[in-house]
DNA sequence: GGCAGATGCTTAACATCATAATTATCTCAT
DNA sequence: ATGAGATAATTATGATGTTAAGCATCTGCC
């Protein structure tokens, strides 16, 4: 038989904070989805893209933490990404477990091609919200961040990007 | 030969909102993944079972909205938490296509002993960052969905939980 | 009464997420 | 020189995300 509702001490779902989270998340990537689906490549994939034009050639740890993917997405998105001549990649000579990523003509051209339309969003999304209600934000989401993780003290920690575990980080590199 | 790192007019990924949602978002769930795991439950089964804790039996396109979670996804989890005793469905006698889905007493124990656990960890988050910020973000994120989803003008809208494309939607119900 | 158009939910297909395990390689102590 | 322990990246597996299509059902118009 079906439980009734009882009265159990939690907050409503308006007060979830991942699901606030995420629900904001969506309404922002709702504007830029459907251009990155009309030049045929994913969130993920522009992502990456992005990553290599603003930095420079990465290595594929390094590229994980900048764009915010875990190690085994990288591994199933680079390979695509390289067959369509968007990157290439290298084994380091020094270290033959490391490769380093690197941006292609074809890679940049993709990206000059949407970057001002991805950044026209940003505007339109600047003067609908406000730049200061914007920027406030920023600082609350990066806050927040750095309070959870520098609070995180469990050493046999999940595998994640951008924050690896303290005490399983030893030579620095 | 890879392309040389060139200025291309687009903000670093400190300024990506998206990513910074994403990070912010993945910060908070690394709190409450580990104590989900040890229940055997999933976010979005929890989500589920929530949903229905909070507002009683739920007609699938309204769990829908409620959690977050698109209905293929829905189509997916619904029978595994209904086949693990934590949910059951029934369709509407005046409606087939509908169908309700209510808590089961299983559903309500799992709620009742996991609630406690994740009540502690957002009072342990409110700790560290502060009810006042906390409030504050809150306000902000609801800010930013409100106005990006007001503002949403495309009829050809994909499919999405929490705010259906106005175009589509005829006959109220 | 019949049918076009719509709705609710499911399935298909392909994507990434998340965790665990594996393989190749490197470093350091003995 | 060797082996333990670590790192970098990949693979495996099962989850959900996302879009498109399909099926069953309903509604309203002619």
């Amino acid at each position: 038989m079906a439980a009734k509702r009882e009265k159990i001490p939690m907050r409503g779902f308006s007060q979830s904070l991942p699901m606030a989270l995420l629900r904001a998340r969506e309404a922002v990537m709702r504007r830029f989805r459907p251009g990155l689906r009309s030049r045929g490549v994913t969130e993920q994939q522009w992502r990456i893209l992005r990553a290599l034009a603003h930095s420079g050639p990465l290595e594929v740890t390094v590229l994980a933490e900048s764009t915010f993917l875990l190690a085994p997405s990288l591994s199933r998105i680079l390979p695509e990404l390289e067959a369509r001549g968007y990157i290439s990649r290298r084994q380091l000579d020094s270290d033959l477990r490391r490769a380093v990523v690197s941006l292609e003509p074809r890679g940049l051209k993709l990206i000059a091609a949407h970057g001002p339309d991805s950044e026209g969003i940003y505007e339109t999304i600047a003067r609908s919200f406000g730049q200061e209600r914007l920027d406030q934000l920023f600082k609350l989401l990066r806050e927040l961040e750095e309070t959870l993780v520098a609070e995180t003290s469990n050493p046999a920690g999940r595998q994640q990007p951008g924050a690896r575990p303290a005490a399983r980080r030893r030579a620095a590199r």
